[in-house]
DNA sequence: AGTTCTCCTTGACATTTGTCAAGAATTTTA
DNA sequence: TAAAATTCTTGACAAATGTCAAGGAGAACT
């Protein structure tokens, strides 16, 4: 418990209240273990929570018809994720994932409104970060739109060696994973890292992917 | 002006104001007349206005390095629209371009903070409407990432059919302007819409779009 | 009426991407 | 350690989409 106070106190939103009212907030969460693979919202569900990750992994996963997913993004320990339904009271647009074991705590909206209340400046915060929530969209119909997969991929590794000083990574997403980031298949994926190999932009071992040439990758996204 | 202030009062966010405050807004209220094609904001600027539009058309449009474009949604008129910028204070995701000659009024975000104060619930109408754009965006990613390009457009004619009684809709989007929001293009769309033609499913003049068959496109939206 | 311009239409072709299948490599489980 | 399951890899092929080019049709302008 006090554990969860004293993170909550580096969270975005929360961090800036009054040390009572995270000590409130802490007593009203509601934990929740979650294994990998299990799900804490499902898209088309109403969802009116409120969730501060303690611990894991999850992630924003769109599910199609056809039974393909998506991943737009990932909640890493201490980000706070407001469920849409909170704001408009309609069906959540996709779901929450884990992919690792992951503790979580949840307030319902009923429990958390008196003390957001209290902090009408939170709203504000809470406007930027819908914001800056767009703002990913955007970057995401942009690759869409704009970029083939080749693209898109570079992107998403170039996200991963953000440190420019790290030129290995440890390759902790599956192919399916990666193409389920970049809307593609994975033999697809398969075919481009290998196809990255050979033009000597990336090296690949079963376990790790060394960059050589950044700057080709850089020179992919955004070429026409 | 009094035209304004009465508009004002069907507005979102504005409507449930005080005619007092609106009296303030309308006099605060900086006006625009754009002609087609010109922008009122630029994507990459940072834009810390508010507008109401009160007469004409606005398309919210993504512009590629390519010279590209992707219209994501449009604006009507007493359609209020919230410069990213206010909130973040980055730079603009995107344009606003006039596709008629429209009639626009602006508020700084300095002009219009004030205003807003007095009102806190519309800090919720706020994240509201915030949440509402993401949803829009969600579903747009959900058509290019998992539907073809006659399953974007079949979206988009079904859009245009909203009114189940309205058999026959006016051609006022050129097969360009229909590209540039299902990201593909003229000739891509082209061939679809004579593709559907010849299946039956609508009748095509130069001057207008007659649908026959409704559930067809229904059953190309999500198919797999 | 004629010219100019934009838009529509179509064919042909290249490129990209998706999909299926099969086998190899690796990890997990028993 | 052996068996099972997963993941990676590759080839072959099909389908979707992009692009170029050329001509026609209509609208706008002179």
């Amino acid at each position: 418990m006090d554990d969860l106070i004293k993170k909550l106190s580096n969270a975005e939103f929360f961090g800036d209240f009054p040390e009572s009212d995270r000590r409130t907030l802490a007593e009203l969460a509601i934990p929740c273990q979650l294994r990998v693979g299990e799900y804490i919202c499902h898209q088309g569900d109403v969802w009116e929570s409120v969730i501060f990750l303690f611990e894991g992994n999850l992630d924003w996963v769109m599910l199609s018809v056809g039974g393909k997913e998506h991943v737009l993004f990932s909640l890493s320990p201490n980000d706070v994720f407001w469920g849409h339904s909170i704001f408009d009271d309609k069906p959540m647009p996709a779901s929450l994932k884990a992919t690792e074991n992951s503790t979580v705590y949840r307030w319902e909206r009923e429990a958390i409104l008196p003390i957001l209340y209290r902090h009408p400046e939170t709203l504000w915060e809470i406007a930027g970060m819908l914001t800056g929530t767009m703002r990913k969209a955007r970057e995401i119909i942009y690759g869409l739109a704009f970029q083939p997969v080749a693209g898109r991929l570079a992107t998403l590794l170039l996200d991963r060696f953000s440190d420019p000083d790290d030129i290995s990574v440890e390759r902790d997403l599956t192919l399916s994973a990666l193409a389920s980031r970049v809307a593609s298949s994975p033999e697809v994926v398969c075919r481009i890292l290998h196809q990255f190999q050979t033009e000597g932009v990336l090296k690949m071992t079963r376990a790790t992917i060394t960059l050589h040439d950044r700057s080709a990758l850089e020179n992919l996204v955004e070429p026409s």
